[in-house]
RNA sequence: GGUCCCAUCGUCUAACGGUUAGGACAGAUGGUUUUCAAUCAUCCAAUCGGGGUUCGAUUCCCCGUGGGACCGCCA
């Protein structure tokens, strides 16, 4: 059989970490199982779709190594097909039109609300018989929900799922204007997409009742459901566009790499023994269904950062170097071609300090700026026998020719004898003459990265 | 409130009837180190409660408690 998937996001906001996970899951069981990843828009509210919102889904799935096969399907434009299918199941007797004003539904809701049930349309028009149909109203579609019995959904993730179908309504397919709504345009497209497994969010649950049912009165194949758990903020509820970091684009602006965040987010839900980090192959080869947890997880920025510290330390070089080179154009200021060969050469003990993009960046701030500032704190700490040191220091370096960890130490033991001092007393006052910061990266390296010239320039100030 | 779902260290999770309940992140302590880190070693830390079933329950069943999702002419 083959293994159809879909994505389904509706262009209404920013992705959240949350859609990407679910594209994820969606998608490495296609790539293991050689299936097609679709990836469709669901556009059906005008009011709130926006262009903007597509292309920042389409963006934030491709950067973090998501593509979807064929071209994006726009739900939107299916709309012709979707009112044709409410429709025939019009004419099948599966659906019918209500006629009831927007004060009743609403009178009824109240009426609910103070019993304290969930509401229900009480299903006034399912049997027009003795009823007079009102000229100034234009009817809704409703799809004629089974009353009694139950119904059972086995869903890959959660198990089976049983509930009574009184509890369904009889939900609208066609709106007042017309328009399809998301129960009936999802089935449609799904079935015409020969879509096979429907994996999804959590809270798409109870319409799985309702969309099995239009399946079933069509007499098309039922998908496999596969219900994932959702991803909590830390407040412990459903993540929300809302919350902070919760979109890519905030991850990828701390410095996040992308297959950090998609190590992390694999393992959010989803286990393989006692492995934590997983090659794209690996989570390909090694994702299932069965290793998905049914509870909901809460995010954890230090895991994160965590993962994103491994993939830094680990990643090649000079691939880290064109993300570095990437981000800063991005966020920061673009990296002075001047600089490159610096900063690549530098990226083996920078990358050792670092939890994201952004600490490298700021540990590198020595390189990529020729004039360096030193905040008033440590400008105090360059007392008068620290200048002497410095001073030392400099005519000691101006006679060496080939700078190597090997003749700095000789030059600082020397200096540590002359001064009676640790390594820290000439340590210290160096970083920050060179770096103008106390902290920072080993003082041998600073200098070794640093051309002789700019070394002697900045001593010299 | 109704319906449904869930429940192992603070967090992510492993253990699919028999383990001293494991790992990772975070935290703590110590070693190393020129700062901040990193690193190494060690430690702290969990089966929500109560009943069953069973020779034996984290695991199966029931009840309670807690948390969550849904309850739109949104998707």
């Amino acid at each position: 059989m083959a293994f159809i998937c879909r994505f389904a996001p509706s262009p209404t906001g920013p992705l959240h970490i949350g859609g990407v996970r679910t594209a994820l899951f969606n998608w490495l069981l296609v790539k293991k199982n050689k299936g097609k990843f679709y990836l469709r828009i669901e556009d059906t509210d005008k009011e709130r779709s926006k262009e903007e919102f597509k292309k920042q889904i389409i963006d934030s799935l491709s950067w973090i190594g998501i593509k979807h096969d064929d071209k994006e399907y726009i739900q939107s434009k299916n709309i012709n097909k979707h009112k044709e299918i409410a429709e025939e199941l019009l004419k099948k007797g599966f659906a019918y039109k209500c006629y009831c004003s927007e004060e009743e539904i609403k009178e009824q809701k109240e009426k609910c609300k103070k019993q304290g049930i969930a509401f229900i349309y009480n299903r006034k028009w399912r049997d027009p018989k003795n009823l007079e149909i009102p000229k100034d109203i234009k009817p809704v579609i409703r799809f004629k929900s089974k009353i009694s019995g139950n119904s059972l959904i086995k869903d890959l993730v959660q198990g089976e799922i049983n509930i009574a179908n009184s509890i369904i309504e009889d939900f609208i397919i066609l709106r007042q204007d017309g328009s399809p709504t998301y129960q009936l345009s999802a089935v449609v497209d799904d079935h015409l997409m020969k879509i096979s497994h429907v994996i999804r969010g959590d809270d798409h649950k109870i319409n799985t009742f309702k969309q099995k049912q239009i399946y079933e009165a069509m007499n098309w194949d039922v998908p496999q459901f596969a219900h994932i758990p959702l991803i909590h903020s830390e407040k412990g509820s459903k993540l929300s566009k809302r919350d902070k970091a919760s979109t890519i684009d905030d991850y990828i602006k701390l410095g996040i790499l992308s297959d950090a965040l998609r190590n992390y987010l694999l393992r959010l839900g989803w286990a393989h023994k006692d492995k934590e980090i997983f090659t794209l192959d690996e989570s390909i080869k090694l994702f299932d269904l069965n290793g998905v947890g049914k509870s909901p997880s809460k995010l954890d920025m230090s895991r994160i950062l965590s993962i994103n510290e491994h993939y830094i330390k680990h990643i090649d070089e000079k691939e880290l170097f064109e993300l570095l080179k990437v981000y800063c154009q991005k966020f920061k200021k673009k990296i002075d071609a001047s600089k490159e060969s610096t900063l690549l050469k530098s990226m083996n003990f920078l990358k050792n300090k670092a939890k994201t993009l952004e600490d490298i960046y700021q540990n590198a701030h020595y390189i990529l700026n020729d004039s360096i500032k030193i905040l008033p704190e440590d400008l105090k700490l360059l007392d008068a026998p620290s200048k002497k040191i410095l001073k030392d220091f400099l005519s000691e370096f101006e006679k060496i020719s080939k700078i190597t960890k090997e003749s700095l130490e000789k030059i600082v033991n020397g200096l540590i004898d002359k001064h009676k001092t640790n390594f820290k007393g000439i340590g210290q006052p160096l970083r920050i003459a060179l770096t103008g910061s106390r902290f920072g990266p080993g003082i041998y390296d600073i200098i070794i990265s640093l051309n002789k010239d700019a070394v002697v320039k900045r001593l010299k100030n």
